[in-house]
DNA sequence: GTGATTGCAAATCTTTTGCACTAAA
DNA sequence: TTTAGTGCAAAAGATTTGCAATCAC
């Protein structure tokens, strides 16, 4: 996405735009789907000298986050990804090389799942392929 | 199990036998399929009055992972549940609860799994179907 | 005995929090 | 203004580590 239309991004999803949310979101959203750690964004931003502390990336993550905009994948009890791709979709995660690939819906046929507890609803189904 | 099998049970996984393995073993292995935390195996056994340290209940998940008597399930990031059902299956996550449930894997049927990269075999499927 | 295992406390790592300061509307 | 957002440093949790003491074989 071109950086001038991040803010409006930002505020089509509820969030205000700030300084350091457009530049995460810039880093977050630039058209390629990625997979990225706190400490990976927190890098990236420095590295584009753009001056976010660490609290304040946990933060807009999490607001990203509850937004819709990212979505958490868990794979590595060390840390959480978070995935620019909000579709459904799934994962190969590489053990040797720590590499996370996405699987596309369409891809993963799951058939018979089984009716959930009464009362509660499926909020998402995550397949997590390893790889060795 | 029996208790007294535990040691038995340890040594046909290679592992020595010693008496805070076995304290911990006699926990997670009485019959019930069980989904625990470190923390929660360390209480545990306070409970029952073993004498095992918190460290010590960490290296024996680990040594009991890597003899396939256990396997680490990741749902939550703030922790690593320890299963004690290797066998392949799923897993029901109740968000509003934080219980975890077990699903045969008969029940999920997995269809259209694309190939892994070349070189890479897959050493495990996990499905986590989110409840709210 | 001898090498493996344990306990403890300290260290590490990720993530969260409290609070004074700053910026967006 | 007025409220939301930010930075910093400290706190919190989970997990690991170093090393001397202890145990299994």
């Amino acid at each position: 996405m071109h950086p001038a239309q991040l803010p409006a991004f930002l505020q089509a999803a509820g969030i205000r735009p700030t300084r350091q949310r457009a530049a995460l979101a810039a880093i977050l959203f630039d058209g390629a789907p990625k997979h990225m750690t706190a400490e990976q964004v927190h890098a990236a931003a420095r590295t584009r000298r753009s001056k976010v502390s660490l609290a304040t990336v946990y933060n807009a993550l999490h607001q990203f986050t509850e937004a819709g905009l990212l979505r958490e994948v868990l794979i590595d009890s060390a840390r959480v990804y978070f995935d620019t791709n909000t579709d459904a979709h799934h994962h190969f995660f590489d053990e040797a090389s720590g590499d996370l690939h996405d699987i596309p819906a369409a891809a993963v046929k799951l058939a018979r799942l089984p009716k959930p507890l009464k009362g509660r609803k499926v909020a998402r189904v995550d397949v997590i392929i390893r790889l060795c």
